[in-house]
DNA sequence: CGCCTGTTTTGATATCTGTCAACCTAGACG
DNA sequence: CGTCTAGGTTGACAGATATCAAAACAGGCG
């Protein structure tokens, strides 16, 4: 993997986080785990990452045509995910095949998990 | 709840949706679902729902002091995370209390859920 | 080497977003 | 009614983002 794949964002940092329907995130917390979601925030790239999640590996040449977007595009998207550390990079020779990050993955849907004790406490009348 | 309240994002188009581990997404669940997680790719939206979603209801009053921030931009941000279907708000005399909607927070995290036929597909090697 | 294909980078541009100040609205309370 | 407080809305503006065209880079192949 080429230096240009190494994530900006701080896996150990989304690793510490109890699930924000458990406690309040502070500020720095926030601040590593915030580029995660917002790289899934657009359209393009959320389906980039469920082509690239769905299957063990893909090549750029077989993500591009499936939108009606420019190749730069395409691979400016890419960058973002990326960077986000949500997906890696290889290339052998002609193409670039993308794969998922499985860890920074399962940290992100952890995030999310509602606790059945924080679903009790959800549940209860104030 | 108002009128303002009614969340943007069409829930059914979200529970729709297999993990994106499991298949890829098509254009159309792609930006149902987008907008969720764009509500969530930034540091003061992720630390407000976190505070909403880790109590059974939080007042803006108890919300704006933990920001070094406007009251209108709060406001805003919160009026992202209503729109989004993330979270529900009700005015009850002076104050406006927000709420966590858990069937919307409960289909996000689905959606990043890796099964495990979905692990040892992407274990396999091709 | 020189060319061709696939991918990324650069530069330019139109649009979107986060923020604040100023103003408006809803309810409580005289 | 008048006024006060809690929130929301509007308008403005600096900075970020999505997109493309053009150029650069990387590997295969003649």
């Amino acid at each position: 993997m080429s230096k240009q794949d190494l994530p900006v964002v701080d896996l150990e940092a989304v690793a510490c986080c109890a699930p924000i329907a458990v406690r309040p995130m502070d500020d720095d917390q926030a601040a590593a785990v915030a580029p995660m979601f917002k790289a899934l925030g657009d359209p393009v790239r959320l389906r980039l990452m469920s082509m690239i999640a769905s299957v063990p590996e893909i090549c750029v040449c077989d993500l591009t045509p499936a939108f009606g977007l420019s190749g730069p595009t395409i691979s400016h998207h890419l960058k973002v995910l990326r960077e986000a550390g949500l997906v890696g990079s290889e290339r052998r020779g002609t193409w670039v095949w993308y794969r998922v990050r499985p860890e920074a993955f399962r940290q992100l849907g952890a995030l999310l998990d509602i606790p059945a004790a924080a679903q009790a406490t959800a549940c209860a009348s104030p």
